[in-house]
DNA sequence: ATAAGGCTTCCAGTCACGGGAGGGTCAAGG
DNA sequence: CCTTGACCCTCCCGTGACTGGAAGCCTTAT
């Protein structure tokens, strides 16, 4: 299986399949003309990773969670503290988020949006206060 | 007013500020041993920077935003279209982060966390279906 | 005179790829 | 047999917004 094939069957671009290859995530054989050659195995393992990232995992824990996968002694306590820890980053990210859409959403209400200058989004950026 | 004090006095690192200048957000003047001497005028743009950052207003936006700012004859529905796109990018990602915490989050409440190696997580991540 | 701390520039690294150059390979059609 | 077009290869640069570090100059205090 070539890499087209590969993306085609993954949903990955062939980009970020040999960016996989280059850091070690995937191990494809290689065919005599030097194409890269995808077993089931692989592209089992790439559709791992891409639903893992689509979780927003980063690439290192990508790779643990692999690993993990691959160890029949695994203790899933491992992977639940991964995915806690990693439940805590999206958390915080969202309440950031919220944070400044809350802000932000007064200031545009508060903004008429017309042809004159004044501007309550520009006043609050320049305020001194804060 | 040296570096260190306008960090001190926006709350921005040095090296940011040192890196706003390089992309030519602010242009303080140099004393003549070659440092950084920067005015009240420069302290307060680097403010009006930190709080659009703040925001999330990338910097290429804030970049516009100062020109605004500047722009006595700006009209302030300029300023509101910028906001509201910015608003919608934060939406965006919001809905996002929490597509992936809703998901995420079933699994790890499915997870016993033990010894065992039973793991749903990883039995998601695996699954051939989806 | 020296030591500490602040300032300078420049270079490299971050994260997870994406774009593009320059060139080899393969299958189908004329 | 030749060409065309679709693949594939490697290599290098760019992204956003910084951050860290090295090597060296400047200032202030002891």
């Amino acid at each position: 299986m070539n890499i087209g094939d590969a993306a085609a069957a993954t949903g990955l671009p062939a980009k970020t399949i040999r960016y996989y290859e280059e850091i070690g995530l995937v191990r494809p054989l290689r065919s005599d003309n030097s194409y890269r050659n995808f077993r089931e195995s692989d592209v089992h393992k790439l559709k791992f990773l891409g639903r893992a990232r689509a979780l927003g995992f980063g690439i290192e824990d990508c790779r643990v969670l692999l690993a993990l996968y691959d160890d029949d002694h695994r203790e899933s306590g491992q992977v639940k503290a991964m995915a806690e820890e990693h439940l805590k980053r999206i958390d915080a990210k969202i309440a950031d988020l919220q944070a400044m859409r809350a802000t932000l959403g007064t200031l545009v209400r508060a903004c008429a949006g017309d042809h004159r200058p004044d501007c309550p989004i520009l006043e609050d950026l320049a305020a001194d206060t804060h």
